[in-house]
DNA sequence: CTGTTAGCGCGTTCAT
DNA sequence: ATGAACGCGCTAACAG
């Protein structure tokens, strides 16, 4: 029996029944059609064939692939895997597969994964730019060729028509400021990566605002840009140690450079809010660890990623229009986190 | 000159050229029987139609996708997202494509995810098993259908022929405690999940050997399996404490439990390690910032990833053998944190 | 209701 | 070195 059949087809089931294979391709589609007499009888033979659709033919011929690609910098960072479960999950329930790519932050790779993106194999993309994110022609191209595009997070959106879910950059680094403010500080300092960058800039213009509104003058080194990885972090605030002006906070757009800046400011003896109040635009489950005094949250990324989903599906589907869909930051305060509470002890 | 042309193909590309559709499909493949003055005629035609092949026609006609299935409980877990770092880094190297699923750890969606997975999108699947761990015929039903498989981490490997590359659990959970004891700690409790599930059956296996190599007498509650998130963890460690019984050390299981079990701690007034000793498997930056007293780390998971893949790989393109790997774990020692410091102050 | 036919876009013999 | 023809597995007219 065993003899060396390579898969069983439509047409292997047919020959099977004596009937023809759009007849099986119907039954199989549950088309009305059909005698419900034959339909099962058909679903009985492929099922004794252990008949399994080929669905790379069936996107040949649909023009279809009811698969999107998701490109983002790194996987493994918690915002990006938080989003992409979120992708994930909208696709799943509308039977849609995710290609996952990393640009690892490096435009030639980025533009090798779009270029491999745009041979068929996805029907539309969900897309977090690569830095520096102020060209877009790689888009640009895709949008030409008529792949749905939808941006999240990263790049500036004016300067090409596709849908987006961003969150309100600027907004948050403003209430984080004003937050600060109410509370007493004055010099606040911000922490963050190079202004080129979309949400690098939007955040620096709502600190510089807030400040602004207050008629607090900005000093230059009070602006640190260095990067928002923890290492980063742990840099700019060397970098204000050794210049020996401290402040009496720091609106740290990134959240893994709030890490390392409270790391250095506790190894170097300095208590973290009591002597330099930190707000981070942070995700959950460092937030939740080390929470400085407050942090305001990019507004479930998990949501963005169910958002970007649903706004791809929709136009795939329905060709619904895409949209730019901004989140505002939430604006969690938090007075201390467990870990602040052992040095009250 | 708008035609509302579909899409170019080699077809188009031939006809504009009046050759035939072999031609430039052999040209575009760098065929050594076309020569290099029409490659170049046909390469300059492509660029200009803006030619794109289709990579779905290409799928059918060999047989190939270029693409891996991955399918993991959830991709928001640090863990997991490391792995699939690594299994996108390689892929990428490779020119694979990458599809992701999420499990769940719900055993419906996952058998639907693998069905799905089975209808020739994918060339191999790498999987991590959704709990309970202990079924594994839909896994089984793939190695009938000849797809190659990659375990990693989850599910044990003694009931099927398929690739795997794992943690050693049994070792990582012995050499802990064997560390906790060197440090004069006896009554030490154990953390986890269903013992059910491979890896915590093998940790706790660990774990208790290592007492009763001391000749130490073990009492039922001193083994929590309620689950390993932290949610879990902390009422693990509140049973204890209502109970009021406590350990001289815990070795936690779970990264997330051993959190929860921090903080409940902590909250208690009790202090880590100087009250009680924790010991997790835990992940790096979970680790990097709240680490106990030691962890024993899962050897980079990325490293599992990339392991995972490049067998894969090996076996799709050279038919080279799947094999069981299984990584000593590391037991990486930190005397303080950074959060302990403070304490000592 | 069902069968026949024709592609989807490409790679690949088999001729020339 | 190149072209004609076929088929991968499936869906979708078009006929009956």
């Amino acid at each position: 029996m065993t003899e060396k059949s390579k898969k069983t087809s439509i047409y292997d089931i047919a020959k099977a029944l004596g009937i023809s294979a759009s007849t099986v391709s119907r039954a199989l589609q549950n088309h009305t059609s059909i005698s419900d007499s034959r339909k099962e009888l058909i679903r009985e033979k492929a099922k004794e064939l252990n008949y399994r659709p080929n669905l790379v033919a069936v996107n040949l011929k649909t023009g279809k692939t009811r698969t999107i690609g998701v490109l983002v910098p790194n996987i493994n960072r918690f915002f990006f895997s938080s989003v992409i479960e979120g992708v994930e999950d909208e696709a799943y329930r509308r039977n849609y597969d995710v290609l996952i790519c990393q640009s690892k932050d490096n435009k030639d790779r980025e533009e090798k994964i779009l270029s491999n993106l745009s041979q068929g194999k996805v029907d539309g993309i969900i897309a977090s730019v690569a830095y520096p994110d102020n060209n877009l022609s790689m888009y640009e191209e895709l949008v030409d060729m008529e792949i749905p595009l939808v941006f999240f997070d990263r790049a500036s959106v004016d300067a090409i028509q596709v849908g987006s879910v961003r969150v309100d950059d600027y907004k948050g680094g403003y209430s984080a400021v004003k937050h600060l403010l109410l509370q007493g500080n004055k010099k606040i300092f911000h922490f963050s990566g190079p202004l080129e960058v979309t949400v690098w800039r939007n955040r620096y213009r709502g600190w510089r605002d807030a400040l602004e509104d207050e008629g607090i003058e900005i000093q230059d080194h009070w602006v640190q840009t260095e990067s928002t990885d923890k290492e980063s972090g742990r840099k700019m605030m060397r970098a204000i140690l050794e210049r020996g002006d401290l402040p009496d906070a720091i609106f740290c757009a990134g959240d893994y450079a709030a890490l390392g800046v409270i790391q250095e400011l506790r190894e170097n003896g300095l208590r973290v809010p009591e002597d330099i109040a930190i707000v981070g635009f942070a995700n959950e489950p460092i937030d939740e660890m080390v929470r400085p005094t407050i942090s305001s949250i990019c507004q479930s990324s998990f949501r963005m990623g169910s958002l970007a989903a649903k706004m791809l599906f929709d136009n795939l589907e329905t060709k619904e229009a895409m949209v730019n869909i901004t989140i505002a930051p939430e604006l969690k305060v938090r007075e201390s986190s467990f870990f602040d509470r052992r040095v009250k002890k």
